[in-house]
DNA sequence: GGTAAAATGTTATAAAGTAACGATTTGGCC
DNA sequence: GGCCAAATCGTTACTTTATAACATTTTACC
């Protein structure tokens, strides 16, 4: 019943997966997902929700405004962290307590929720939306009598790939 | 088999528990726990363990900074955080990444596990050590061929007490 | 095309954490 | 006791992460 969750959909990204494919897919989401809502995806917040998925390796706000700066925007830390924040509320980016760092949503439009697997080895993260360890926190916080309304989950170890 | 975990042990703390005995029995146990080990409880390490203990709302390295500086000890960021580099290496205190802050271990020695329980209302925080929630962690990992090497689980919600 | 709201630019500063090195204390050994 | 090496602690300076406050520009809408 819970055996195999997301069986693609949530894999870890794979060393040769198609990532250009990866990034126009994440784009399209959220350019339809915002438009849907009325949210608006500006020039800025859409490089800068590019920035973040150029990779699968979780990146610091520092290290998007470093982008930024080498494509002659001017811009300082609020530029990037308003931008994180829009991107944040519109579930479109996860921030990861445990490093600092920001990684695009597999499932765009689901803010706060969600897993991170997070490989040592490689540094990239995948988001995982398993059901068992839902149920497990909320059943277990409810063994306290605690009422949840949301969950930081970072999982560290190491990939397949890096296996 | 998986229903009630840790009857009182894990409990949230309730607004009218003993605290001074809750304090006296995690310093003893931190005590008896660096004896057994050879690791120096030196009186630094003993009172930033203390003053983390003194409620059960986590508390930022800065914040037992300010406490230390009230005593007369001249200490700068450091000598905190050594500290409490120390006492998390020991189990006995556990950073929680999503408050960049600390709390004590209600079950001394067991670093880097456990999972927490942030009432937003009143601010406490509750270790909760449910095998429930482990399980799900490794399966979820598992079903990803992900190793799993450490996890932060930070669930926020509301306390029995704060309902 | 004028206006209010939203978004962005800009400056300054707060908060969290660490590097590096010197001084002191501690535990073991003779 | 007295000495040495290692551990601990003090101190200064700095890096990284994040936000406050206010000016300017852009956008949507009438």
């Amino acid at each position: 019943m819970t055996g195999v969750q997301q069986p693609l959909e949530g894999a870890f990204p794979r060393r040769d997966h198609d990532h250009v494919r990866c990034v126009a897919d994440a784009m399209s989401d959220a350019v339809r997902l915002c438009r849907a809502r009325g949210a608006r995806l500006t020039p800025l917040r859409t490089r800068v929700l590019e920035i973040v998925w150029q990779n699968h390796k979780p990146l610091g706000a520092y290290g998007i405004l470093a982008v930024l700066a080498t494509e002659g925007r001017s811009s300082a830390p609020p530029t990037v962290y308003r931008a994180l924040e829009f991107l944040l509320e519109q579930g479109l980016v996860h921030r990861l307590s445990s490093l600092n760092a920001f990684v695009g949503c597999s499932r765009p439009g689901h803010a706060g929720a969600g897993q991170f697997l997070i490989c040592r080895t490689c540094g990239n993260a995948a988001e995982l939306n398993d059901s068992g360890i839902e149920r497990a926190i909320i059943r277990g916080a409810a063994s306290q009598d605690f009422a949840v309304h949301g969950h930081t989950v970072e999982i560290s170890g190491v990939c397949p790939d890096c296996r």
